[in-house]
DNA sequence: ATGCTTTCTGTGAACGTTCACAGTAACAGC
DNA sequence: GCTGTTACTGTGAACGTTCACAGAAAGCAT
């Protein structure tokens, strides 16, 4: 394992250049009081050596790394991967570098295994992101001692810094829609309960039934895969109870379940309208294409990390969360109500 | 901006341990020569002041950092993202932490930028996605300096530290099923052909058919979406030149390509049958099922980073490409020709 | 001339580790 | 008892920056 060969460093440039080494940091620094004249030998003898000022030695004294942590949870689902993507391009637009953590499982241990191996770091902040309930929140921010955290994707209510979309809102536009198609008896395919936002869109589901008079379907929750979608949709169809309209609590879901109606001879959106959430960039072309819920993901992703940066800069600033709205997105495979 | 509170050094350590800070280095790295008695006493005294090794400060002695970057490109796309997050996987495995940057052009300069981003680092390794012909990728070595570079899902046949999957061998193998299959007028719709997988397919293709003695039918490009797919097809119709296959790009496109088929009054599978490449998750799901072809993301994230630890190990170790074959999925898109 | 401010530059120390080396104690072999 | 080895521990220097401070030169007002 050979060392790598000697860095150039201040020192290198400053001999170039004829000054001192802290000169030169100055430069890099972009201090006043250098002379135009000086700078501009010292900018010369940068590009000449392509100089990189090492970081390790700056964030050593300075203590800050510019670098902000994400933790992230679930990315092989699509909502908590957009998270990330969009994170990863406000970090970068606001000069941070980002050091990028999964963890497996939703737990407080696990979640301290991942800070304990950034603790080394020292990094500016971290962003987690954390869809499921495997903890109280609360132990996470602990857990982090002095470095800000955001969380994001978490449970909706929280008085702790986090940047949410209000899913039971998205479910409650989608649920209202299917009511004014007409419909009355409507079924739901949730996600995966533990998830926060499959919990919300459930719950929004049935207080949305109440609040209209009706009494709501049979409820089976997948874990948001398609197969599970196809698999509860024909558990729904095996209670017997019959329905016109199924709430599915994401679009790939969806697409499992339209494939297991037809299976049974139903027609989609005929016979039974079906609903998605998350808006895929193919949910257009589904057949039929879905009526879904579509979440503005690069505003998660903007807002949080704004929301990390102003903690970083006063770690005492109050805790607010930020609340994000979703929109409805109205398709083919929702029409009204055509009778029994 | 208040500087972060002092932190738990060395020193801290061993004042409470009663030992000297090399000690407690020692008992860090696990070099021998430290009492079992010894060695308690400090491992007790890290717990209690939950002590954490500075990275920073550490890398900057020993110039490394024991982090590995990952520039990657496409991350809005199926396969270049399962590879983040396979590397992501591996890396943390091998007990490598990961500076995650994406660059939104594939051009040796945007390359340039990422590279010079992380230069102060000093990372021990870069990974980069590189599945578009933006640049000559000897260039992007060079680039790297000293740091070792392993490209991913790149160009295929280059002599240089790379892993790739043989997309030609995909295009192949989907292609001839659909021969054997008795169809003679097989059509194509690829992905964006700056793309080296998109390429690679398409040349397939074009060659098997020739292999077999078949006149290429009509070929489309679309850019990996399920629109482009729709549009694509629709292309393809216009020129009016029959066809009872469609070889598709990936999936995606391929669910677009149903949809318009399906507008135009053809049946799939039964009047066309149609292939994706990727095997999304959804892909069994689809109306109808699609066959497909699976690439396996995880051992390219597996090799990919092994490959690079190699290098790091020995920079002067030789270059080699690994190759990974991908497999067909049969399912039910393509069926037998029934005449016309 | 003298002093005060402004602009520019340099020096020593510190950040928290590891490395190279030097030291001490114990125990063996002769 | 002397020497050599093994097991363990400590000391100074170095890594490449920034910070706090000090100093020099120039300009301006007194």
């Amino acid at each position: 394992m050979a060392k790598p060969s000697r860095r150039i460093t201040l020192n290198d440039v400053a001999r170039l250049s004829g000054v001192s080494y802290q000169t030169v940091s100055r430069v890099i620094n972009s201090h006043p009081y250098v002379a135009q004249e000086t700078r501009e030998r010292v900018l010369a003898a940068i590009k000449k050596l392509d100089y990189h000022p090492n970081r390790a030695a700056k964030s050593l004294v300075t203590r800050r790394s510019h670098t902000i942590a994400i933790i992230a949870f679930g990315m092989a689902y699509y909502g908590p991967l957009q998270m990330l993507l969009n994170i990863e391009s406000a970090a970068k637009a606001a000069g941070y570098d980002l050091i990028f953590s999964t963890v497996s499982e939703m737990s407080v241990q696990s979640f301290r295994d991942a800070i304990e191996r950034l603790a080394g770091w020292h990094v500016d902040g971290i962003v987690a992101i954390t869809p499921v309930c495997g903890c109280n929140t609360d132990e996470l921010y602990v857990a982090c001692g002095s470095t800000p955290l955001v969380l994001i994707d978490t449970c909706l209510g929280q008085h702790v810094p986090s940047v949410v979309i209000d899913q039971g809102y998205g479910s409650r536009l989608i649920t209202r829609h299917v009511i004014e198609l007409g419909h009355t008896a409507i079924a739901e395919l949730s996600g995966p309960l533990h998830w926060y936002g499959a919990e919300a869109r459930h719950s929004a589901w049935l207080q949305t039934m109440q609040e209209a008079g009706l009494t709501p379907g049979p409820s089976v929750a997948g874990d948001w895969s398609a197969r599970s979608g196809y698999e509860g949709a024909l558990a729904l169809l095996k209670t017997g109870v019959r329905f016109s309209a199924l709430v599915v609590g994401n679009d790939q879901m969806a697409l499992g379940a339209v494939r297991a109606l037809r299976e049974h001879g139903l027609r989609v959106p005929e016979d039974v309208s079906v609903t998605g959430y998350d808006n895929l960039p193919e949910a257009a072309y589904f057949n039929p294409p879905l009526t879904t819920i579509w979440q503005d993901f690069s505003i998660v992703g903007q807002r949080s990390v704004e929301m990390l940066i102003d903690r970083i800069a006063d770690p005492a600033a109050p805790a607010e969360q930020r609340v994000i709205y979703p929109r409805l997105i109205i398709r083919e495979s929702t029409v009204p109500f055509q009778g029994w």
